[in-house]
DNA sequence: TTGACATATATCCATACTGCATGTAACTTG
DNA sequence: CAAGTTACATGCAGTATGGATATATGTCAA
């Protein structure tokens, strides 16, 4: 017979540190990069690390990672998503730490209005081929080391990105809510790491219909004052039905 | 500029007390099944839970689940896939308890051979229907009502079980080694809750070249005794390339 | 021994999607 | 007004999908 789930007390084993670490991507200029800060105390000092922090008594882990991301960034009304638990032992050298990690997607104009420091200073660079399993964090053209074990998270995060391409539309949060599908195109070729045919994607992606029951639709609006001919702006809109 | 990171001790806040719960999946006469176990202490003692620990140091989580899978089930040697951290309040009255949650597949003949008990009391069936979000458990024709949090974590892992069937060779784990298609048509069944199309099926499914490089292979094998016309039996190869 | 039965297996067809080539339209800048 | 750049449309070949239909081959019962 089985034995009895949870039997012992709860306290008769330590537990581990909970921390929250946040994977922000955003785009700009048809780059991907993710926002990094860089940590003042030892151990890492002066290197460049996720946002995070420790959980809260009372919180959820979800809770936590939006207060992280308002405390450390200044953008509280973002949509978080649960990527993985990290808990390789000896990945904190200050002791045993597990870190829930959560990716959240931003457009690059609202990080620039809720935390233009940020910015101004430049964010790494996600550079990685299609089929190809290495990844390089570039920052005016040179390479960031990461903190911790947080290179290694950044590459999880980029193939959980990539996965949810296709049938997610949570890719969209990239953009602004209004875009065109050129832009559209260029936001899953820096995702990708490869270039797609357009008139294909074009095709493909007019009036598209997506799994979360949401519809791509042309709204009659121009783009203007961008030396070439104006493209339609599309957005993204929930089936009534 | 950006606050320092983790800058407090490590040990100024409480931390949660850290589990890991299994949804350990299996499969027999075409119903997909999950195994639990009946809880002997409060809370909830009499109902049935998912077997699950807490970690001890020095651990990480891939090993918690895999020793909690050796000491509740008898199965040591099966790869385990990290699904959700689960961490609302109160989702255990005995406290602040944020609970990993990894699934598991195993073939319900290695199941038997391991914990040959567990089988025999029964296993509660899933009973969920593709387009449904709705979803049952049935053991013995009565619904079976799950302790903790435990029936939306079945939903959770179902859901991502659904997710995987396309593109990863993770839900061959269901079957023994060597299997027909017709087998391999019927788990998919189970899994999606609906029906399949056959000559499509063996159409995609012959010789298909797996996204992980495996490659599903006819051994020249036929099945026997089986009071119709024999079956080719495939097996999962991986691509030497 | 023979025919009913259940499943395996093969063939065919209509439709949709993919990747790509080619051509035309419309705005900005010099 | 010409050049440059991008938007937008159409056509085509190869492949994948979803399904109907027909034939093959074993077991089992009469």
């Amino acid at each position: 017979m089985p034995s009895s789930l949870l039997a012992n007390d709860l306290g008769a084993y330590p537990s581990p540190h909970l921390a929250v670490d946040i994977v922000l991507f955003t785009m700009n200029h048809n780059v991907l990069k993710v926002v990094t800060m860089e940590r003042t105390a030892e151990p890492f000092a002066g290197q460049q690390v996720l946002p995070g922090g420790f959980v809260h008594p009372g919180e959820t882990l979800d809770t936590t990672a939006k207060r992280v991301l308002s405390e450390k960034a200044g953008l509280p009304e973002l949509s978080v998503e649960q990527l993985y638990t990290f808990s390789q032992l000896g990945r904190d050298p200050r002791g045993w730490v597990v870190s829930v990690v959560y990716f959240v997607l931003v457009p690059y104009e609202q990080l620039l209005a809720a935390a233009g420091e940020l910015a101004d200073r430049g964010l790494p660079a996600i550079e990685a081929a299609a089929n190809d399993p290495q990844m390089r964090l570039v920052e005016h053209g040179k390479e960031v080391t990461l903190g911790f074990d947080h290179a290694a998270i950044v590459w999880t995060a980029l193939s959980r990105l990539r996965g949810k391409l296709d049938w997610s539309s949570l890719p969209f949060a990239l953009l602004p809510p209004k875009f065109t599908l050129l832009e559209l195109q260029q936001v899953r070729e820096a995702v990708l790491g490869r270039p797609l045919n357009k008139p294909h994607f074009r095709k493909k992606w007019h009036n598209k219909l997506l799994p979360g029951g949401a519809r791509l639709k042309p709204t009659g609006l121009l783009t203007s004052g961008r030396r070439h001919r104006p493209a339609e702006l599309y957005q993204l809109e929930v089936e009534s039905k």
